[in-house]
DNA sequence: AAAATTATTGCAAGCGCTTACATTCACTGT
DNA sequence: ACAGTGAATGTAAGCGCTTGCAATAATTTT
């Protein structure tokens, strides 16, 4: 019955809203995008039609049309604990604030897993990428480059390497950890690591480790090292691990808090009091070393800096094809109960 | 000194990769999309166009032309904390396995947000849903009917709901949860709740404290009510609340493992010992429930398996047009170190 | 060996939107 | 009254891909 030919209603389109409206789906693209060059008049008129159609742009069109998406990525390497949620927190809502949208991927730390996601997110139109640390294939940076997107890499800042990128020094904060905990009077100590190969944060703190140790005349390699994956279990494990080795160890000192986390539990499992028989250190200062008893004496990062600095380079690299500096950010010891005088001293 | 009219490289396209080959565009898109319908020396020599070109199809374009994204896409509350992690890992483990993307958003606990977060996600060409809880505007299951989005609601399982979900009953679980702590002899409760507006979880296991406590003669108006926002700060402070209020209250039983957490904290650092001279309970069993300590006594949720499930259930939807039938998974009592008998007892 | 199938490929019409360019309109100044 | 403006709108050409259909090639059947 019906009269024209008009179809089952379906999703509206620029189209139906033009027709709706009575003008042309330029108007109504430019009512959308750019009110301020559509009279007044007319513009209310589409408005109206676009509400009662309840229209809504399709992306992919708008996208392949515009060449465009107001869309970043971040691609991290893991979302399984909070080590970079708060950055990324920060990151969309600095992005929110100028209508970007953020899509998020993780690579579980691994490299041909990351180099995957980063040509997803590319396919999908990321206009701009946050990566974190540098180390990664030189392919998929001549990739970027060639397709010209902007990038920064975050959580790390090393003088050696040219890309854009916002962080704190990795070596020198562990650095510095590992003098307070020398200073203290540990000598025997214990390290427990993640998996450094395609990771240059925890490369970097085993060097800043490394490179205090011999400050004072001691040696990396009279450290019980673990290197172990990333979870509370792996890092009990390796505490377990390193103080059957090396019962006399007086400290533990972990790559993160994660792993930290575990050795606590276990050094407590073991009827060991911390700081007292045993002391522990983190890195990173997630949500979870506060919890912990004794709360864990660690690195507190610009988590939120980094991620509010690294979007609004995006945002400008984006926008005006420039390439700013690269920032570094400080990090700092952050004192709270699991770094202790080493037993040896009383 | 080009001999042809070749443009300057540039992101390859199907266009290219045809001309290549020798072969026409609808070609090479089959190779892509249906290689078994290609002749084997067709697609030897097309993929090998595609490798030295570094093609990579253009997602917009190809979601435009097959109104299919082969994307999933998932609103969940919060990123801040665990709550959500692992169930969204075991999804997007499942979705992958039939090669499908995942897509998350966060509505922060904010009902307009999630509401936007889902017209975004439909937007870019989201094929499903997952979302958490029933509690939302008629108005968007109306969107998503009339677009034809399948979509299940997760975390929950309410036979009075008509729509898909998968979860276990957070009204029995926490009810059962309330027994047991009635049984240790507990008559001196508080409760710290998230916020219930919009929170389904919330309120039904409000209504399991509730139940059971009718169940024993005992009133929910007896116990100290604090309502808060989402974190462990939060939980401290409610937790000093309550023990201000009702000095001799003997159990504190959380709506999830995060104020539980900020709870056991502020008990620790008011002195008192868990559970000897309080009790505290969690709910979701994440993973700080463990590395807290004492452990959290908590109701074990199936995380992995509505994350597993509702990916299933999505892709059957999405395939074949079903619409399957709604799974309860069960919950249980993990007990652990910070319930026991109440001192009353003794 | 011709006819009938079946396996491969190409053609070309969109998908829904943006935007350069052309056109129309409403005023201005002269 | 008319050329000259600038503002508002319309026209239409893509953006890069998929896919129904037609055309062709290869294989089988009779």
């Amino acid at each position: 019955m019906r009269k024209q030919d008009e179809q089952i209603p379906g999703v509206p389109t620029l189209q139906d809203v033009a027709k709706a409206a009575g003008v042309s789906t330029a108007t109504v693209s430019r009512c959308l995008n750019a009110p301020s060059v559509v009279s007044e008049k007319t513009r209310v008129r589409v408005m109206e039609a676009v509400k009662t159609l309840g229209y809504a742009p399709n992306f992919s069109a708008q996208a392949l049309a515009a060449k465009r998406t107001n869309t970043f990525g971040a691609i991290v390497p893991t979302m399984a604990n909070a080590i970079f949620a708060r950055g990324l927190q920060a990151f969309q809502e600095e992005l929110q604030k100028s209508n970007i949208t953020m899509l998020v991927a993780s690579s579980s730390y691994r490299p041909e897993l990351e180099e995957e996601q980063i040509r997803a997110l590319v396919a999908r139109g990321a206009d701009a990428l946050l990566l974190i640390g540098h180390d990664r294939s030189d392919d998929i940076y001549k990739f970027l480059e060639r397709r010209g997107i902007p990038y920064v890499v975050a959580w790390v800042h090393d003088d050696g390497q040219s890309h854009v990128s916002i962080g704190f020094d990795n070596k020198l904060a562990m650095q510095s950890l590992t003098r307070a905990v020398l200073d203290l009077g540990h000598r025997r100590l214990g390290y427990i690591t993640a998996q450094r190969i395609g990771n240059d944060r925890a490369q970097a703190r085993y060097g800043g480790l490394s490179d205090a140790l011999s400050e004072s005349g001691l040696s990396i390699d009279d450290v019980a090292l673990e290197e172990t994956d990333y979870s509370i279990k792996s890092g009990a494990d390796a505490f377990d691990r390193i103080l059957k080795r090396q019962p006399d160890t007086t400290v533990v000192m972990c790559g993160n808090d994660v792993l930290a986390a575990g050795a606590l539990q276990k050094a407590r499992s073991l009827g060991l009091q911390v700081p007292k028989d045993v002391s522990i250190t983190g890195f990173d200062d997630i949500d979870i070393a506060e919890i912990v008893s004794p709360a864990l004496t660690t690195i507190h990062v610009p988590h939120r800096n980094m991620g509010r600095g690294a979007a609004s380079m995006l945002i400008e690299m984006s926008r005006d094809g420039t390439r700013p500096k690269s920032r570094e950010l400080p990090a700092h010891i952050e004192w709270r109960g699991t770094l202790g005088p080493s037993p040896d001293q009383m």
